[in-house]
DNA sequence: AGTATAACGGAGGTACCCCTCCGGTTCTAG
DNA sequence: CTAGAACCGGAGGGGTACCTCCGTTATACT
C-alpha cells in the first residue's frame, strides 16, 4: 500500500501512507482539477486548499511548488487519454480516431492550460507530449493508412486544431461535438 | 478636433483635446493592445502604463476602469473586422469567406480574448458580438446560396470554430493558416 | 506673455496571493 | 492502550495589483 507513483510518465507524486492523509492528497486534486477547469492555470492555490477543505500548509506539504500540483492533475488527464487510446483501437481507423479525438475535447480539467502550454519546452510537458503522441500517433496513422484521412496533413496539425477547438466556449455540448466533427471532416480526403 | 468616439458600435470613448493627453492616450491603447495579447484580459494596469511610459493615474483619467480599457482595444479590432468584411467583398463567395476568417484569426491583440468571452452577456459583448455577425453572416450567407458551404451548419458555429483556432498555439503562422484551411475545408459539401 | 485649467504621475491604502513555520492534533504500529 | 511519528491548519511576512487622491506641470487661449 505504498503507492509510490501513479503513472509511467516518470514524474513521481508520492500519495501519503496515513488515511487521513490521502483523503486530503485526493481532496486537493480534485479541488485543483475544478479549479484549473474553471480559472485556467493561474487558479488560486489558496482557493484550492478552500474547495479541499484543507488548510493551506497541508496543499504545499503535498504538492510543494505549483507547478507539482498543477502536473499531477495533468499528468492524470494524459492518462486518461493514453487509456482512452488503447480502448478505441479495435474501431475502424477513422472512427477510432473521431472518438479519441472527442474524448480529447470531453476531459475539462486542464483543457485551456493543454493549448495555452502545448509548445512551452518544460522537460515536463515534452514528456506530456509524448505520451499524447504516442498515444494518438498511430489512431492517425493508422486512418491515414486505409485513406480516410488526407495525406498533405500531420499529426501535429490535427493535434492542435483539436486543442484549439478544446479551448473554445461552446453554447452546449451538442454544438462542440458538431463544431469537431465538422472540423475533422476537413481531414478527409475528397 | 473634437474626436468624440471612435466607433459606430455605441461605447463612447473619449480621445482628449489636448496634445499631450492624445499622444498618452494613444501610447496606452497602442501598450494596452500588446499586453492583452500576450497576457490575457487579465493583463496587470500598472504594467500597461508602464509600457506606455505613462503613471498610473493617466490610465485610469482615461479608462476608468479596466473593462473600458479592454473594451477600446476590442472594439478596435471588432472594427478593422468589420471593414476587412467590406473588402473582401467583391472576391468569390467561398474566397470571401475564407479569407475574412483568415484575417479573423490575424488580429492578435484581443485573441485570447475573443473565445474566453465569445458568450458572456456583458451588454458590450453582445454589441460586438452583433456587428461581427452583421459583418460576416452574408459571406457565410452568400457561400452557403451557391453550394459552396454545407447547409447542415450555422455561422455561429464556424465563428466558434474559427475563435478556437484563433486561440491556439501554433509553430509557426504556415501550420496556423494550414490547419484554418484544414477545417475550413469541412465546411465544404462533399 | 500670462493665466486658467486640463492633465500628469506616483505615493499610499486596501486587498489578495504566495509561501513558511510551528504549536496542536490525529493516526498507526507495537 | 499508548507513545511518538506523521500530519494538520492558519497566522503572518513579503510581494504585487488595484484604485484614489492631490500637489505639480504642461497646454491652450487671449
Amino acid at each position: 500500500m505504498t503507492d509510490n507513483t501513479r503513472s509511467g510518465l516518470g514524474v513521481a507524486v508520492k500519495r501519503p501512507h496515513r488515511a487521513d492523509a490521502r483523503r486530503n492528497f485526493d481532496a486537493l486534486l480534485g479541488a485543483a482539477r475544478d479549479a484549473f477547469a474553471q480559472n485556467g492555470a493561474g487558479a488560486s492555490l489558496e482557493d484550492i486548499a478552500r474547495r479541499a477543505g484543507v488548510g493551506i500548509g497541508t496543499l504545499y506539504r503535498n504538492f510543494p511548488t505549483r507547478q507539482d500540483l498543477f502536473d499531477s492533475v495533468y499528468l492524470g488527464e494524459i492518462e486518461e487519454l493514453c487509456e482512452a487510446a488503447v480502448q478505441v483501437a479495435d474501431l475502424p481507423p477513422w472512427e477510432a480516431l473521431e472518438t479519441w479525438l472527442q474524448r480529447f475535447v470531453g476531459y475539462a480539467a486542464t483543457k485551456r492550460a493543454i493549448y495555452e502550454e502545448l509548445n512551452r519546452d518544460s522537460e515536463m510537458f515534452s514528456k506530456a507530449r509524448e505520451a499524447m503522441y504516442g498515444a494518438g500517433q498511430p489512431l492517425f496513422d493508422q486512418a491515414q493508412a486505409v485513406g480516410a484521412v488526407r495525406t498533405d496533413t500531420t499529426f501535429d496539425d490535427v493535434l492542435r486544431m483539436v486543442s484549439g477547438l478544446t479551448g473554445a466556449g461552446f453554447v452546449d455540448e451538442a454544438q462542440r461535438t458538431r463544431v469537431l466533427h465538422l472540423a475533422l471532416d476537413g481531414l478527409r480526403p475528397r
